[in-house]
DNA sequence: TTATAATACATGCATGAGCATGCATTTAAT
DNA sequence: ATTAAATGCATGCTCATGCATGTATTATAA
């Protein structure tokens, strides 16, 4: 456990760290003031941002980073709700698919939760954290990582 | 959604991707490897570099980043596969507590996961996109973000 | 001392996730 | 045209997690 290796852990253990607290303030916000979980806000987003404003199952699973069978449950979950933000239909051209289709009433909706979801993101990104961990990271890693690049 | 909340969202969304895919290689890599999960090894991992190899289940929460109750099942699935790389016992100075504890066993275990975790970490982490997004966020949220720094 | 509150961990329960598999449809091979 | 393989989604199963709560111990108040 050398230093270096030891730095590569501490940056790494401090990413992981922000990405979680932020996602958790996230979740907190947009389930207290929308009733969405963070993965039904990132369907319903990814979706106000798709071509058409609608995607096949199967381009959710990389955008969400979800396996096939939660994104399948996700949105039968979120359809289940009848909310009215969503709407499935089977794909014509290939009849395998199933096309998840946002709404104008979920349209509306993305824009309000979007809102939320970059304010908190803004006000809880700990900016300077985030860059330290990040920057000894890279350092550790760096072809000359002799040299001592640790501020403290 | 201005030029400037979509970069937060967009830096935010790498960043997550990123934080996701290493960590799924990660637990891929301890999981063939050492037969242990990402939090398997966390545990493990801050018991090793804690004082006298042990730790109150309480310290283990905010460390790892779960609740009570899932370390207080990690502890006990862990300990519950008799591989003795663990010792529960109860803290003398307050009985409440439990104490969890490294044996010998445990330590070399954990430092050949140690070597496997960071060579994945090094292989795997995607340098050039992490600083990317981690800069997009940065630009986007200083005071000065009328002037456009983004690359393309 | 005794009663009340606070603390630390364990556990019942509900939920979301991945894996393996099933079903329907499309594609490829003959 | 027929058959076999591949593809896309749904679902049974198991498991890890969080919440609410229970139990034991310690701290505080009277």
């Amino acid at each position: 456990m050398s230093q270096e290796t030891n730095g590569m852990m501490e940056g790494w253990l401090a990413l992981t760290q922000i990405q979680l607290s932020v996602a958790a303030k996230l979740e907190q916000e947009l389930q207290s003031k929308h009733n969405w979980s963070l993965n039904d806000f990132y369907l319903l987003y990814f979706l106000s941002v798709a071509p058409d404003k609608k995607l096949r199952l199967q381009q959710l699973e990389t955008m969400i980073g979800l396996s096939q069978s939660a994104v399948s449950r996700l949105v039968s979950r979120f359809e289940a709700r009848g909310c009215g933000a969503l709407r499935r239909h089977v794909c014509e051209e290939d009849r395998r698919s199933v096309y998840t289709a946002l709404t104008e009433i979920g349209e509306a909706e993305v824009a309000a939760a979007y809102d939320t979801f970059i304010r908190v993101l803004r006000e809880s990104l700990p900016e300077r954290e985030l860059e330290a961990a990040v920057e000894t990271m890279l350092a550790v890693n760096a072809p000359a990582s002799e040299a001592n690049v640790s501020g403290d």
